[in-house]
DNA sequence: TATATTACTAACCAACCAGTCATTAAATCG
DNA sequence: CGATTTAATGACTGGTTGGTTAGTAATATA
């Protein structure tokens, strides 16, 4: 554990290909556990196996650590859904609890979705760091759950509708399921542990029923 | 602003009994403001009026004066609704969509709200707060709701349903709100705001005709 | 092997902060 | 008024951290 630990021999590797992804994990890893803030950017280095002098070599600060870090976990995952949508079959019911749980599964069940968490908690300490992940994130988003409500009104299957607070609604317990996740959920008893599916699927079912023409 | 200003001749003022009270409030704005670990705990001092030494007077830490706080503004605000509820006249899911408005108007429109996402946020870094909170808040308020929908089903009113999982869906779109006031929407345009009454509303019918027997 | 390049490191800096304590002064009392 | 009590202060301590930089060592080149 010490530098005279003759089985660690300050192997000091250059390896400039690797570095950044490896920082990019070891970054990911602490600010989802710790928070932007409480995470230490010496330690995310440690991590990695590099010093901090590295670690500012390859990112200019830690805002741009974390920038980088969203681009590569979130952005892809969240949007990816778009092709998928434009060609989806059925109802448009069944598109919203699709959308839902493929969203779960691909982004809200993963170790990234603390950045999401991470941003709400800290948005206003850091403003900067908000408008991002709200002009990468946030907008691409809505804009594909517009398009699917959208849909369901010139299909005829919903009724007119206040699209922007119905959006929240298929938000809201997306986003509740990952502050949960990540902030009371360690702290509760097993017990009463949410299962996310049952209660995604739910949500959509009774959306899907509230906004039915019927 | 200096000590030598004659108009500031450091008015050495000795008043016990408003002491605690004023930095309590000065606390709130604080934390609500910034959350927990970014206060410093001599801002809160100099916003009460007084000297860091004289906050540590009172308080005995940080987090005490944190407990303080939620004690002060939260643990009332939440759970004083037992009672009305006990007496509550009309059909069950009148009853749910009147709780989840009057939590909004007494707790969620406050700054007190600020709390819940504070604690939401820094549960992870703070696990003492998180279940202090948990203990004194959450518990008593998921009782609350549980009892609203036991009430329906023994009525007649709502189907058999997972209590537990219900329960999160009267919670969701109430944290969403909180979490949304006090994270993103600081940071999106006006037009882009939520009503969140209007959102209550939705969501509470959406349950209330999804629970129906009918 | 000698020289040049550069990935990498460790020590450092300036700034920050929770909590302590010796000191000061406002109130109270004899 | 003088003595005592105690509310209030602010300098201080020990510890932390984002970012910098002078220097070191691994690789490339000749």
């Amino acid at each position: 554990m010490n530098t005279i630990d003759p089985i660690t021999p300050h192997k000091r590797e250059r390896r400039k290909q690797d570095r950044p992804g490896e920082l990019l994990e070891a970054a990911l890893d602490l600010f989802v556990e710790k928070g932007f803030a409480a995470t230490r950017v010496e330690e995310v280095a440690m991590r990695a196996g590099v010093s901090k002098g590295t670690l500012f070599l390859y990112f200019p600060s830690k805002e741009d650590l974390f920038k980088a870090v969203v681009r590569e976990n979130v952005v892809g995952p969240v949007t990816q859904g778009a092709v998928e949508v434009a060609q989806f079959q059925g109802s448009t019911g069944e598109l919203l609890e699709w959308m839902m749980l493929q969203w779960w599964h691909r982004y809200g069940a993963t170790k990234a979705s603390g950045i999401s968490k991470l941003v709400m908690s800290e948005a206003s300490n850091f403003p900067d760091l908000a408008l991002f992940f709200r002009n990468e994130v946030i907008e691409p988003a809505h804009a594909l759950v517009r398009n699917a409500l959208q849909r369901g009104m010139d299909r005829g299957e919903f009724r007119a509708m206040n699209i922007d607070l119905t959006l929240h609604s298929v938000m809201a317990p997306l986003l509740f399921l990952v502050m949960w996740k990540h902030s009371m959920g360690p702290c509760c008893p097993s017990h009463e542990q949410i299962d996310p599916e049952a209660f995604i699927s739910q949500h959509a079912r009774l959306m899907a029923r509230g906004l039915s023409q019927a």
